[in-house]
DNA sequence: CTTATAATTCGTCACATCGCGAAATAACGA
DNA sequence: TCGTTATTTCGCGATGTGACGAATTATAAG
């Protein structure tokens, strides 16, 4: 119960799927999602750590920059049930296509050749 | 997404998870349910109706009693896979063989023959 | 060593949620 | 009609959530 309820707790906020549904192609670095989402460092960091908590998305450091990336094999059926469910249901949702655009925008480069996170408006 | 979130926010509560688990085997009314979970009955009332703002359950008016079931044929995709997720997870859980078997007891006879729901203890 | 950048932690504020009891509503029965 | 029972609505209080900015930490670069 404290599983699944971890689970649809993650998932009852527009902002935590969509970090879900952009993570789908493979790994995201925070401050990729901070330009996605447009919202506050601190706000985008505590959502990515509550999907993490509910074991809905894992975590690489690399230097500065912490990548994420969808639960993979390793996890539990409620996770893979629950990441299905929310992709099928999303992936062709206009905010979500929106999002995958500018993510796609936000790639181009890798984040070392970027200028500064926070300096550019 | 809009939906989606409807029904996260729906199964994001114990109490509800609860209510959906005990309609797995058919219609119960409000007053079983109050049994079931010993919460006030106008807190039980809220989650229902909660519920049915999600599309998760159905209701049906029988004199003074409404009776309440899981969505069935005319639900949504993202419903239908909800029920089947969230049953699958937990029709095992302690919790909820408790409910079941306390909602047995409840059911022997029906409603029109108990003595008053509230003033029992 | 100093500076700059990415990320996290902390404190705060506005607002939502969940529980209850009291009162209102609906429907049955005497 | 009047009382009883089931349910809902309303208002309240305690607690949780989600946003932000400021301060802190970790790492890289100069």
């Amino acid at each position: 119960m404290q599983e699944l309820l971890a689970i649809t707790r993650a998932l009852d906020n527009a902002h935590r799927l969509r970090i879900l549904l952009s993570l789908r192609g493979g790994e995201v670095c925070l401050c990729q999602l901070i330009e996605v989402l447009e919202l506050a460092p601190s706000t985008v960091s505590k959502h990515v750590d509550l999907l993490r908590q509910a074991g809905l998305v894992e975590m690489r450091k690399d230097g500065r920059w912490h990548y994420y990336r969808l639960a993979g094999r390793g996890a539990s059926p409620a996770v893979r049930d629950a990441l299905r469910w929310v992709t099928r249901e999303l992936e062709n949702e206009q905010l979500i296509l929106a999002d995958a655009a500018r993510l796609a925008g936000v790639c181009q480069s890798p984040p070392e050749e970027w200028t500064a996170c926070y300096t550019r408006n």
